[in-house]
RNA sequence: GGCGGCGUAGCCAAGUGGUAAGGCAGAGGUCUGCAAAACCUUUAUUCGUCGGUUCGAUUCCGACCGCCGCCUCCA
């Protein structure tokens, strides 16, 4: 029985589809105005996917939809700044996001909506929220009307009685003519005739940063879908706004799941460009760090714990990774004789079970984790004293490509092709020690391991592997 | 100020009202010509501190200390 954490009720509460056999997921994706760091990672390619790959893997149809947010102040002003439109301005960003996504064994979403290209479907929310006294204009701006949805507050538990709206007056310091304090911006007139904007049936302008994702959401997914998930600071006021703007417009329900994940620290510290600890994807390649290791690591904590981002972590993750690699292409390549061993039929019907109570428990990697761990341990132990079948063998290997389904981090280990020169001197190395001259085979060791080949030698021959 | 989360071995951490998963690092060993890989053994009488409830708490309650976050378009 699959559960997740639902922030809308603060409880446990089982999956249950609003269409028999599909999950329609919505995840709020970055703004393009600068490279995505790994909390942004975590977040959308690592928990996002897991819980794509997780419900596909649990049997539903999934529809996933992830904004990429391109109308937003930084977004305008620096486009405007270079004279570029908004398409040329993020358009670096958004490849090399995409990039980064799947670089991170990411799978695509369905559909990946723009800001840009749905004006006319916000501007439409916003035209049924004026019809129902959701919404008003002034001077050109059009703004929610939050006394006019009680709900309001429901899903950040944010008690705005005595908090933000001090009482019947108007905050005097807020530069726009708003009705109360707390109503938020569904539409933005043009402020100078520089400044990109639409021209629509309510005006010529820009819309605010929450009504895209309303949307969006429902344009592909409709008016009710089951999950919406994002970074836990987007709880308020971006997604409370969400469901004041679609529930207000529909009168239905919004999203039925509420997913959040916490945000990362690194090296015990909030990151934050002032501390200089500060890292996007991009950089932890560009030390020299493997894809694989890093979405381990990002995924090794529950979604809705704060993981500490270390690099002796992510040395760690490099190591284990590697280990799972070798455990796999070590089933893969081992001689088996016929039949089946009992005790690892039971591990692996162990591992299963543990690994999709720990993935049921809202997605609990770490548990999912330990159930792989322990399966690879003793399988190796039956590798070592060759009590594997090939029955396990066969299962144990499809049980693994199941496992890496959803978490996807077994290294890639095809038989990548040696070049010729490669193979004799390894074939030169095997005569080599045959003749017991272990002189010359470890030179050869040592050549190619210079050249970025390591060898191992094992009771069936010589592997390799490249690093 | 209001609201929320966290504090478990050297590091990253799971977890539960009945006496602590997993990974990395460390130590010893097996295997090996030597390595590598793999495996075995070992590493918290203890889960921030102090109280309380309980037959029993790391797990529940309270206080305190420390860290992180939201309330300000940052995942």
């Amino acid at each position: 029985m699959l559960r997740f954490f639902n922030t809308l009720s603060g409880r446990l509460e089982e999956f249950k589809p609003l269409h028999e056999g599909e999950a329609r997921l919505y995840i709020c994706g970055p703004t393009v105005w600068d490279f995505a760091h790994i909390g942004n990672f975590r977040t959308i390619a690592v928990f996002g996917d897991t819980l794509r790959r997780y419900l596909r893997y649990k049997g539903y149809r999934v529809t996933h939809v992830m904004n990429i947010t391109d109308i937003e102040d930084r977004i305008i002003k620096f486009s405007a700044e270079r004279g570029q439109t908004i398409d040329e301005y993020t358009a670096r960003y958004t490849d090399a996001f995409l990039q980064d996504y799947e670089a991170l064994g990411a799978e695509r979403p369905e559909v990946l909506p723009r800001a840009t290209r749905h004006i006319e479907e916000m501007v439409d929310i916003i035209k049924r929220l004026v019809a129902a006294g959701r919404a008003y204009e002034s001077e050109g701006s059009y703004y929610y009307r939050i006394a006019a949805f009680p709900e309001y507050g429901k899903l950040s538990k944010i008690n705005f009685a005595g908090n933000i709206v001090g009482g019947s007056e108007r905050v005097a310091t807020d530069k726009y003519e708003k009705e109360d304090a707390r109503d938020f911006a569904l539409w933005k007139a043009q402020g100078s005739p520089d400044e990109p904007a639409w021209d629509t049936e309510i005006g010529k302008g820009r819309p605010g940063w929450h009504i895209e994702c309303s949307a969006m959401s429902m344009k592909y997914l409709g008016e009710t879908f089951d999950i919406h998930a994002g970074g836990i600071d987007l709880v308020f006021p971006h997604h409370e706004n969400e469901i004041a703007q679609s529930e207000g417009a529909t009168g239905k329900q919004f999203a039925r799941y509420w997913l959040h994940a916490e945000h990362l620290k690194v090296e015990g510290e909030s990151m934050s460009k002032s501390l200089g600890n500060y890292y996007t994807f991009r950089d932890l390649l560009e030390k020299g760090f493997n894809p694989t290791a890093i979405r381990y690591l990002l995924l090794s904590v529950p979604y809705r714990k704060q993981l500490n981002f270390t690099f002796e972590g992510l040395q760690g993750a490099e190591k284990t990774v590697e280990s799972l690699g070798t455990f796999r292409s070590r089933l893969r390549d081992a001689r088996t004789e016929p039949g089946s061993n009992p005790e690892l039929k039971a591990a692996a019907a162990r591992a299963l079970e543990e690994f999709e109570a720990g993935m049921d428990d809202d997605l609990n990697t770490s548990v999912a984790l330990a159930a792989i761990h322990d399966l690879k341990r003793e399988v190796n132990t039956a590798l070592d004293s060759c009590t594997v079948r090939e029955d396990d063998r066969r299962d144990i290997l499809a049980l693994v490509e199941r496992f890496n389904s959803v978490l996807n981090i077994f290294p890639d280990d095809e038989p990548a092709l040696l070049d010729e020169d490669i193979q004799r001197l390894i074939d030169e190395r095997q005569e080599a020690r045959h003749r017991r001259d272990f002189a010359r085979a470890d030179e050869i060791r040592d050549q190619l391991a210079a050249r970025g080949i390591t060898l191992e030698d094992t009771r069936d021959g010589v592997r390799w592997k490249r690093r």
